[in-house]
DNA sequence: GTCTATACGACGATAGAC
DNA sequence: GTCTATCGTCGTATAGAC
């Protein structure tokens, strides 16, 4: 199961074609791209990529883990409105990936799809995690509202998924700007429920 | 133009098979429903249907205006907010409809696509509608917010829209909660900023 | 275990007959 | 306006070399 032994090799090139896949589907876009193409920037032939793989979409299911483990380790550390930001941000810069992901989000309405379980899994530990934060936050009389956490932590995820879909026809559209307006909607002081103040505070 | 003269039978082929089209999207979902599958069911072979069509994704996207006008023309003479809400409610009974829906907006992205226009039309227009009632709500001192309408409205779209993929994943999410919760955060009295309350007001 | 060669069925698209 | 026939490409499956 580690890395060591006669496995070292090939989880190092199941490694590379992931990385290499990501490369493409940020640059190209993850539409007309075939795997013969990301086989070929392996060296590989596409048999030869698909040993690693059981499928396509098993493929760009794991493709999409490594995204989401990249940027969470980009955001280690930091609080967990500090890393909806800094995953934003990432995001805007490749089109690409957004693109992959909502194509997935969709597919992955079929059970049977493997990207179902990531997302099955993904949702909830994101609810959970933003959940605490927004207790917290009521709790220390940051935020100033009777809704539920949890739903408000709900809000908060469809807002941030919802927008990259607009964002995706128009790119001048601010992808930043819907959370941290929620979060102004959310906040105690209602001398900061307005945009000319600071909006959220960080950095 | 118009469907008089000999493009009478043509435009009402046309017509049919956006109708089949919907159905089968809705019933199967589109993902893996081939453009031969529903020319089978329009009794037609697929060049015969592609003589209505440029593409498959042409005739996606018309399937998507098809969609678009039906919610529309059954919520006309409703208020904005009162409109958002029942096609978010005709939403959840299709989920092959919604994920055709998300499929879109992410190959929307590449400017080429058919389905760009459609959406590059669509959310400019919806936040127009959106802002209207918005900047209504404020001057009416029903809303309580100094953020633009402008933004709000954009905001209020992403939460119908995001709310949809955590919805594809799992169906016991309540797609119609967090625009509720969003309006609550928005209206002007606090005594209305929990959920103990009506939540909205309608009917 | 790693990888190539080859082949299969289905897809969307198109040419040309009627 | 609709068909048959065909094309190129896709994801997938199998056989077998090393």
């Amino acid at each position: 199961m580690a890395k060591r032994g006669p496995y070292g090799k090939g989880e190092a090139k199941r490694a590379e074609i992931l990385r290499v896949a990501l490369e493409i589907f940020a640059e190209e876009g993850y539409r007309g791209t075939s795997l013969r193409k990301v086989a070929a920037a392996c060296d590989l032939s596409l048999p030869g990529l698909m040993h690693y793989f059981d499928s396509k979409e098993d493929l760009l299911t794991q493709v999409l883990r490594v995204r989401d483990e990249t940027a969470r380790l980009r955001g280690a550390g930091e609080d967990d409105i500090e890393q909806v930001h800094h995953v934003i941000q990432e995001g805007a810069k490749t089109p690409g990936l957004v693109e992959l992901f909502v194509s997935m989000a969709a597919a992955a309405a079929d059970p049977g799809h493997p990207a179902h379980a990531h997302f099955a899994e993904r949702y909830p530990l994101l609810r959970e995690r933003a959940t605490a934060a927004v207790r917290r936050a009521v709790d220390e009389g940051r935020y100033d509202t009777t809704i539920p956490p949890e739903r408000v932590a709900t809000l908060m995820l469809a807002v941030v998924d919802g927008i990259q879909l607009q964002w995706l026809i128009d790119r001048s559209v601010d992808m930043e700007q819907p959370f941290d307006d929620l979060l102004t909607l959310l906040r105690a002081d209602d001398a900061t429920r307005g945009p000319g103040g600071a909006g959220v505070s960080r950095g």
